[in-house]
Order: structure tokens, then C-alpha cells, then sequence
DNA sequence: CCATGTTTACTCATAT
DNA sequence: ATATGAGTAAACATGG
């Protein structure tokens, strides 16, 4: 069986998480209490840009997640089992409260480390590093809510989610959220009602349960590969402040007690652990090579620029709502029902399956159907990658790209979620496939083999290697 | 009561 | 400088 592994931070917490997604949603399925649901509300005209974002689907990143290791190690691409490593359960591993470094060879994220300054631990030198988003509770993952919501969708295989799902598969997968203020959930919400792009799809009268699904509109989908959005700012990488006052408060000097000098510092064991943890976390410890902070995508990322820093209220988080984020594989998040029925997200994402299918050419990143004009007539330039369907044979994917021959800002910002999109929009939805490839994501499919084309197209820049990551 | 959903207001970062 | 996008906070309504 071959597995993958990747640069971009769907591959630590969510690539790696495959198999515990498609597990998910097939228990979605049951979970979400669909049947055949009709997808009301799905023909949204209005293209109006104004609250519309999907510049995230278009700056997903299928370089960081799908480009090959190395061109002349392809073969390894299918000799390493990343997800080997991960956690049964997301919370296995949760170095909240058991320390988790990274493991080398597990699958993990780009850390974009426009890190937050701790001053006394973190001196300086926001090195590009790795960070597994799944088991890291310092770091923000850098997605958009948007973007999270439909990596959410994309893993329940489905096309309409309930928001508690939504809850339910971030937290699972991204450890910061399971330790954050709570509130990032009413930004969910409010990213979803704000959000055009996002359709709410009311439960059917028989339907049990509580609020209605959600599923993305697939007009928007298809813009957004027509590159009509812009680039959306990344935000500053943001260490749970929670675990930031931890670092902190234990890296006070130690009057008595048990320490080891540490930067001059007296810290005590527990101090340590937590340094230690956060430096593997944001790479402080590791040497980083110039060019790697300024060549990669990973470099690109602007320097930390402490947003929290001046934040202008204090955070509702103070409140005991901290005490009600879940802790457990068992969401309260979710009706006791639910939970039952969708189970822990267990597993990692199925790239075997996923490379095998490429491999046989199942995946195409264009139907056969002239579902979407946009792939079929037009060239397709998403920062840097061009994309010629016009030239791709009939029912399959003909990625071309462009080589970047030099690395300007474009390109460097050229970051992971761009190409992500495809490989988000990647994976059929089921549900619409067995509608006829009605809707845009159930119809795009990429053909894994044309990636790994791309990949070796991109295998003289170094930074661009997987390999350097594992 | 609580989860869900809507809306408004605001700040900050980035693009133009 | 301005427009836009993203995030945050909060108030409020609704329904199970």
C-alpha cells in the first residue's frame, strides 16, 4: 500500500487523518440523519463578490500536499507510511496535557511561523517548521474559518454538514481549537451565515435534530478556480494563550524546587517539558536554514506580528467557557445521538486509496461532464500554476505548470491552501456523485499521477521538496 | 436552557 | 488613502 507524505497542513492533522475522515463520513452519514436529502437553496446567482470568500478554496494548496517528495524519488512517495504515527485518537496524542513532540517521520504541517514572540522562551528566529496542527495545541492553525468549515465538508464526504459536525471535526483535528476560547465557534457561525458561499439547507420536517446542514455553493466553487478571488491575508501564526501564560507562568524562576538552568533561567522539569514542547512546536530549536525561511512558501509567511498583542478587549474567554471546551473523543459538542452515530475521528486520511485510485486514473480533476465551463474553455493560472484543461484528454487531468523560474512574492505566497483547493475539491462526495456530478466538488477530481507531474516540474527548487520536510 | 442562526460593529492586515 | 477580507465580540431571536 503506498502512502504520501506532505508539506501542507492538511497532512499532519487532516491528510494524515484520511482514514479517520472518510470513517467520519461514512458515519456522517448516518450521523447527519440524511437521507436523500433535496439540496435546496443550491443555485445561488448572486455572484456577488462582497462576503463571499473563497479566496481560501482558491489558495488551497495541492504543491504542499500533493507535490512529490522528490521527482527522482517518487517511489518512495509509496514507501512511507506517514500516518503510521498518528494518534488512534485525536486526543491521544494532545500534548495539552501530555507533552508530544513531533515525530520526524509522522505527517506534518508547514508551519507558518510567524510566530508570536514569547519573550524569555521563543528569542527570536520564527524559523518555517513543522507543526502537527492534529496534536499542537501552541499554534493557530492557519486556515481560514471558511477554509475550515469546508475542509469539515470535504471530510464528511458529504455536501451538507450540521455545524456541530463542524465543531466536532475541528476540534478533533486541530488541537489548538480544543484548547482555545471557545468563541472561535461563534466565528464559525458567523462565518457561515456571513459567508454567501456557505448554504444553510434546512432539516426536513421528518428530519430529527436540531439547526440546519450546511454545504458550500457550488458557484462559488467554481469561481473560485476561475481565480476570480483575491488573495485573502493569512493571519499571524497564534499560540493558544491559554498554553502561551502556561509557558510563561512556568518559566518564572523557581525559588526552590528541583531546576535546571535553561538560558540562564532556573525552570523547573514541567518548565522544561513545556519549553521543550513549544520550541518542537515552533522549531526554535532546530536549525533552519536561511533559505529555507526565505525561499519556501513556508518563509513567506510574514513575521510575527503579535495581533494579540493589543488586542482591544478582553477576551469573553475568561470566562468559564474555557471549562467548556471538550476534552474528550466524546464531543459534547455532539447529542449523545450524534455522537454515537459519527464516532471518534479516528484514523488518518486514506491516501492510499487515494494514490491508488490515481494510479489506476480513477481521480480526475475534471469531469467528463461539461459541468463546469470554466475548467473545460479556459486556461486555469492560480498564482503561479497554470493549469490547461483544454488540453487534457478527455477524462483526465492535465496539470501544467509553469515552472517557477524565480521566486517572487506571487509565488512565495504561492502557499499551501492554493493547490490544497484541488486536492480538497479532489475527493468525491458521494452523495452527488450518485446524483450525477451535479455539483462542482463532487465533480473535480484530480488525477494524482499529473500531480506528481507537477511535482517534478518543481523538483529543482529545493525548497519546494517534501523530502527536506521528513 | 442551550444550541443554533442572524446581524451589527469593530479592529487589523493586506491589496489596490 | 481607501477598499476589502478576515477575525472577534456581542446582542438578539428562534427552536428543540
Amino acid at each position: 500500500m503506498h502512502s504520501l507524505s506532505f508539506t501542507d497542513p492538511w497532512s499532519d492533522s487532516s491528510v494524515c487523518l484520511e482514514k479517520e475522515l472518510v470513517t467520519a463520513a461514512a458515519q456522517a452519514e448516518e450521523w447527519d440523519g440524511i437521507t436523500n436529502n433535496n439540496n435546496i437553496c443550491c443555485s445561488s446567482v448572486n455572484l456577488d463578490d462582497s462576503l463571499t470568500s473563497l479566496q481560501w478554496l482558491q489558495e488551497f494548496s495541492i504543491l504542499g500536499a500533493y507535490v512529490p517528495q522528490q521527482v527522482n524519488q517518487q517511489t518512495h512517495l509509496f514507501g512511507q507510511q506517514l500516518s503510521s504515527n498518528a494518534p488512534a485518537s485525536s486526543l491521544a496524542g494532545d500534548p495539552a496535557s501530555v507533552g508530544m513532540p513531533l515525530s520526524p517521520g509522522k505527517p506534518i504541517a508547514a508551519a507558518y511561523s510567524r510566530m508570536q514572540s514569547l519573550p524569555g522562551i521563543v528569542a527570536h528566529g520564527h524559523c518555517p517548521d513543522e507543526v502537527d496542527y492534529k496534536t499542537n495545541p501552541h499554534i493557530k492553525p492557519p486556515y481560514s474559518y471558511a477554509t475550515l468549515i469546508c475542509m469539515a465538508m470535504q471530510a464528511s464526504k458529504k455536501t451538507k454538514i450540521t455545524l456541530s459536525f463542524i465543531y466536532k471535526w475541528i476540534t478533533d483535528n486541530f488541537c489548538y481549537y480544543r484548547h482555545a476560547n471557545p468563541t472561535w465557534q461563534n466565528s464559525i457561525r458567523h462565518n457561515l451565515s456571513l459567508n454567501k458561499c456557505f448554504i444553510k439547507v434546512p432539516r426536513q420536517k421528518d428530519e430529527p435534530g436540531k439547526g440546519g446542514f450546511w454545504k458550500i455553493d457550488p458557484q462559488y466553487a467554481e469561481r473560485l478556480l476561475s481565480g476570480a478571488y483575491k488573495k485573502r491575508r493569512m493571519p499571524p501564526v497564534q499560540i493558544n494563550p491559554a498554553l502561551q501564560n502556561r509557558l510563561r507562568v512556568n518559566l518564572q524562576p523557581q525559588p526552590r524546587g528541583p531546576c535546571s538552568p535553561i538560558g540562564g533561567l532556573c525552570v523547573n522539569p514541567e518548565s522544561q517539558r513545556l519549553l521543550r514542547e513549544f520550541e518542537e512546536a515552533t522549531g526554535a530549536d532546530q536549525n533552519c536554514a536561511p533559505h529555507m525561511a526565505e525561499g519556501t512558501m513556508l518563509g513567506s509567511w510574514p513575521v510575527v506580528r503579535g495581533r494579540d498583542g493589543n488586542k482591544r478587549k478582553q477576551s469573553v474567554g475568561t470566562r468559564n467557557e474555557a471549562s467548556k471546551i471538550p476534552r474528550h473523543s466524546s464531543s459534547p459538542l455532539l447529542p449523545v445521538d450524534e455522537q454515537k452515530e459519527i464516532g471518534p475521528l479516528k484514523g488518518d486520511f486514506d491516501w492510499d486509496a487515494l494514490l491508488d485510485s490515481a494510479l489506476s486514473g480513477e481521480l480526475n480533476l475534471w469531469s467528463e461532464e461539461p459541468f463546469s465551463p470554466i475548467m473545460k474553455d479556459e486556461n486555469l493560472t492560480v498564482r503561479g500554476t497554470h493549469i490547461s484543461p483544454g488540453e487534457a484528454p478527455v477524462g483526465t487531468a492535465d496539470i501544467h505548470v509553469l515552472v517557477e523560474t524565480q521566486r517572487s512574492n506571487e509565488v512565495s505566497d504561492f502557499d499551501e491552501e492554493t493547490l490544497l483547493a484541488s486536492a480538497f475539491l479532489e475527493s468525491p462526495w458521494p452523495e452527488e456523485e450518485e446524483q450525477g456530478h451535479n455539483d462542482f466538488l463532487s465533480s473535480s477530481t484530480v488525477n494524482l499521477d499529473q500531480l506528481f507531474d507537477l511535482g517534478e516540474s518543481l523538483g529543482g527548487d529545493p525548497s519546494l521538496r517534501l523530502d527536506n520536510l521528513i
